[in-house]
RNA sequence: GCCGGGGUAGCUCAGUGGUAGAGCGCAGCCCUGAAAAGGCUGGCGUAGACAGUUCGAUUCUGUCCCCCGGCA
């Protein structure tokens, strides 16, 4: 408790991919004596590099950058194992007399990071992977009438197509032999706030500069020899898993080396589908309650988190 | 110049004698253990222009304009 009192502030920044969250948090943390935890649910895969916008090594020697590349593209990792490994971090942060950042831009994580997660007792991988394949044989419609047999509630709040998440309410079902519903019903664990005091901050932009700066980008991803990085992985036999955990742009290019498309239609549908992927972002971090902040400037920007951190006494933002 | 095909939503196109749809784009939204994933919702547009037939034309007829293919 007394040692919270010095310092135990945490700084979270979120946002959509390609505002220039890295920079400004980078600038943060070198005048705070931050170290920085990512928040992105692709930097975490050491295999890709270009087409997820990496942080570059030059940023990560100014500060230390923690959960980039500290997996493979074969190890499973998900929300609960991010935020394990995430509070890790900020404790270990902290207890060095140190600021956490944690910056990134898969909402979800966030957001879970600021809530929690309902606990449910941990079930063997083998046993978890044999279900999902039993139930990724099953129709839809069976599926969608069992959850509404063994979870009427959850059912009542998982649209009928989404097989996703029915498929998810049931694995829970068959695994621990109780609903979605119950464990989701149960205390949250793991809040950051029992860690610390967050505070958070969403960055934006204005949506036309935000659009021309992602085209910018996806241009400068294709010069700096993406096609070259996912042409290599696939020789080594990471094209099935490029698919599955599904990185934006990554998919396309296979399907343009298999001769799909030509580099032009390319490079639009890359540029068109990461523009979606910013405005889905903007539609999750509106509900999330932190400080908007729309960047006109960078490092006016840095300069008003820096302010009102600095502020911050644990209560509101 | 002649012959044929076509001009309908930002794009590609469907369809109907009673003033129009579908995909994509775009916009909005949902989301708690695969999340850069998964799901939902949203379409009045001078129907190329003008004239005619008709109770009524985007739909039929004529003229003109434009695009595409073939022949000269």
């Amino acid at each position: 408790m007394e040692e919270h009192k010095v310092s135990s502030k945490i700084l979270l920044i979120g946002g959509p991919t390609g505002v220039g969250k890295s920079h400004i948090a980078l600038d943060v943390a070198l005048r705070i004596n931050g170290e920085i935890i990512s928040a992105d649910s692709m930097q975490f895969y050491r295999e890709i590099n270009i087409g997820t916008d990496k942080v570059p090594v030059h940023m990560r020697e100014k500060v230390a950058h923690h959960l980039i590349d500290h997996i493979s593209l074969k190890d499973s990792f998900d929300v609960h194992s991010f935020v394990n490994e995430a509070l890790l971090h900020v404790r270990k942060i902290l207890q060095a007399g140190k600021v956490p950042l944690i910056v990134g831009g898969s909402g979800l994580y966030l957001r879970i990071l600021m809530k929690g997660i309902f606990p449910m007792p941990e079930v063997e991988a083998g046993k978890q992977a044999e279900v999902r394949r039993y139930l990724g044989e099953q129709g839809l419609c069976g599926l969608y009438s069992l959850l509404k047999k063994t979870d009427p509630e959850a059912a009542g709040r998982i649209h009928e197509k989404d097989r996703k998440r029915i498929t998810r309410a049931l694995e829970v079902y068959i695994l621990t032999g109780k609903n979605i519903s119950f464990w989701q019903r149960q205390k949250s664990e793991n809040p950051l706030a029992k860690t610390g005091k967050p505070v958070y901050f969403i960055l934006t932009r204005n949506k036309e500069v935000m659009y021309n700066r992602i085209n910018r980008r996806v241009d400068y991803m294709f010069d700096s020899g993406w096609i070259d990085e996912v042409e290599k992985l696939k020789e080594e036999g990471y094209a099935d898993m490029l698919v599955y955990k599904a990185p934006i742009g990554y998919a396309e290019i296979l399907d343009f080396l298999a001769g799909r498309y030509n580099l032009e239609e390319l490079k639009e549908i890359v540029k068109k589908k990461t523009r979606r992927f910013a405005k889905k972002q903007l539609t999750w971090f509106r509900k999330e309650d932190g400080k908007w902040i729309e960047i006109e400037n960078e490092q006016e920007t840095a300069d008003m988190i820096m302010r009102e951190f600095m502020k911050f006494d644990g209560e509101g933002v």
